[in-house]
DNA sequence: GTCCATGCAAACGATTTGCATGCGT
DNA sequence: ACGCATGCAAATCGTTTGCATGGAC
C-alpha cells in the first residue's frame, strides 16, 4: 500500500510520525473528517494533539497531498489526492463511494466560455443496499 | 420578481419582515454567505440581528426555501431553491454562474446501483473575462 | 547543529442558546 | 389573544495562534 513517507518527502514535507499517522487514517477511511482523524490517530499516538492535525491538514492541502471534500451541513471530509472523481453520498447510511469521471462525462460537462480547472461533484441519494431496505 | 411573502407562506413559515429581507438579499445576490446577508439586510433593518439570520437560514433550509452551497475553504453560500444546476466558480474573480443540467448531462451522470436524489456540482476555473486578462 | 514540527494553553471567531419582549396570524 | 419570531447577551464549539521543547534531516 502507499508509502506515506515518500508521499510526504515528494511533496517537500518532513516525514514525521504524526503526519504518516494522519495520512494512514485518511487512507484507511477513504473519506474522513478532522474529529474522526483525531479519534483514529489517538489510538496509535495518544499524545498527538488536535492542533497538530489542524496545522497539518492545512499544510498537506497546500502541498497537494490531500484534498478537502466539503459536505452539506456537516464538517468537511478529507481524502488522499487522486484523479478528479465523483462522490456518491448515501443519505441513509452515510457511506461515500467514488466513481470515475469517464470521457463521456467529461465531455458532457464541458462548458462554453469557462475553462475548468477542477471539478467537485457530489451526488446525494441512496446506495444499493439502502435502496433494498 | 419573486413574491417572498407567498414563498414563505407556501412553506408554512410566517412572513416576517426579517425573513423577506433575508430572501431579498439572497435573491439579489444569487449566491451569498451569512455575513454578506447581514451587511445587506442591516441597511434596510438595522436592528436585525445575526442570531436571527442564523436561525432563519437553518429554518428555511429545512423547509426547502433555500439551499446551501458549500464552498471550498470559504464559508458556505446560500441561494433560493430552484432546479438542480451546476455552479461555475471563477477562481480569479470569485463570481458564480449557474449552468443548466441538460438531459445529456443528466444521462452522463447516471450511475448503476445508485439512486440520485440531488446533485451538487461545482466546477472551479476561469470565467471568460478572467481568461482574457 | 539547524530549523522546522509538535503540544500545550490561551485566544479568537463563528454559531447556538435562553429568555424576555414583540409581532404575525 | 395565542404562539411563534426576534434580539440581546451569554455560552459554546471549532479552529488558530504563540511559544517553549523535541525531532527530522
Amino acid at each position: 500500500m502507499t508509502n506515506y513517507i515518500d508521499l510526504l518527502k515528494n511533496s517537500n514535507l518532513k516525514a514525521t510520525i504524526q503526519r504518516t499517522s494522519i495520512l494512514q487514517a485518511i487512507d484507511q477511511a477513504g473519506h474522513i473528517n478532522i474529529d474522526e482523524i483525531y479519534d483514529h490517530v489517538k489510538e496509535l499516538y495518544p499524545t498527538l494533539s488536535l492542533a497538530t492535525i489542524y496545522k497539518n491538514i492545512i499544510l498537506m492541502q497546500q502541498n497537494g497531498v490531500i484534498i478537502e471534500v466539503p459536505m452539506n451541513g456537516e464538517k468537511s471530509k478529507y481524502e488522499l489526492k487522486k484523479e478528479d472523481h465523483i462522490h456518491l453520498i448515501c443519505q441513509s447510511c452515510g457511506t461515500i463511494q467514488d466513481s470515475k469521471i469517464t470521457p463521456n462525462r467529461q465531455k458532457a460537462l464541458k462548458i462554453e466560455n469557462f475553462q475548468i480547472k477542477y471539478s467537485q461533484i457530489n451526488l446525494y441519494g441512496l446506495c444499493l443496499s439502502c435502496q433494498q431496505s
